[in-house]
DNA sequence: CTTCTAACA
DNA sequence: TGTTAGTA
């Protein structure tokens, strides 16, 4: 990991910085983390501490809401993020190819119940395998 | 003064 | 999600 990283993932920011970063309410922001999409580390008096990568992250999660994709969706997003990231590293032995991948994510969503209309279209708009 | 958890008029 | 109570 290099400087520049090691900086982004260093844990110093309080709620209320990140509030204004991000013009997210505190309930919001703390929400998302029980939704576990972002997880920041806690002071010795128990106070959250974000990162700049959380800040990221709760950015992107506001995107993906204002576009009307729901916390299941993000989190399916999130899930698939990394299962991909997964598959990368031991591409050695098993490269599943994106065609493999897209029949097993539209199964998937297909699936995935409280999802609506501009929802779906939403998330197909955001998955780069779709 | 800021943040935290828990709960709901 | 908003908001509020009672703390730390």
């Amino acid at each position: 990991m290099k400087g520049k990283e090691l900086l982004r993932s260093r844990s110093v920011l309080p709620i209320g910085t990140v509030m204004k970063l991000t013009n997210l309410t505190a309930r919001q922001i703390r929400y998302y983390e029980e939704q576990e999409l972002v997880l920041p580390d806690r002071s010795e008096g128990n106070r959250r501490l974000y990162s700049l990568n959380d800040i990221d992250r709760l950015l992107e999660v506001k995107d993906y809401l204002d576009d009307g994709i729901n916390m299941a969706g993000i989190k399916e997003i999130y899930r698939q993020r990394r299962q991909k990231q997964a598959s990368k590293r031991h591409e050695e032995n098993k490269p599943l190819t994106d065609s493999d991948l897209r029949r097993i994510l539209h199964d998937e969503f297909m699936n995935l119940g409280g999802l609506d209309t501009p929802d779906q279209q939403s998330f197909r708009t955001h998955n780069p395998l779709m």
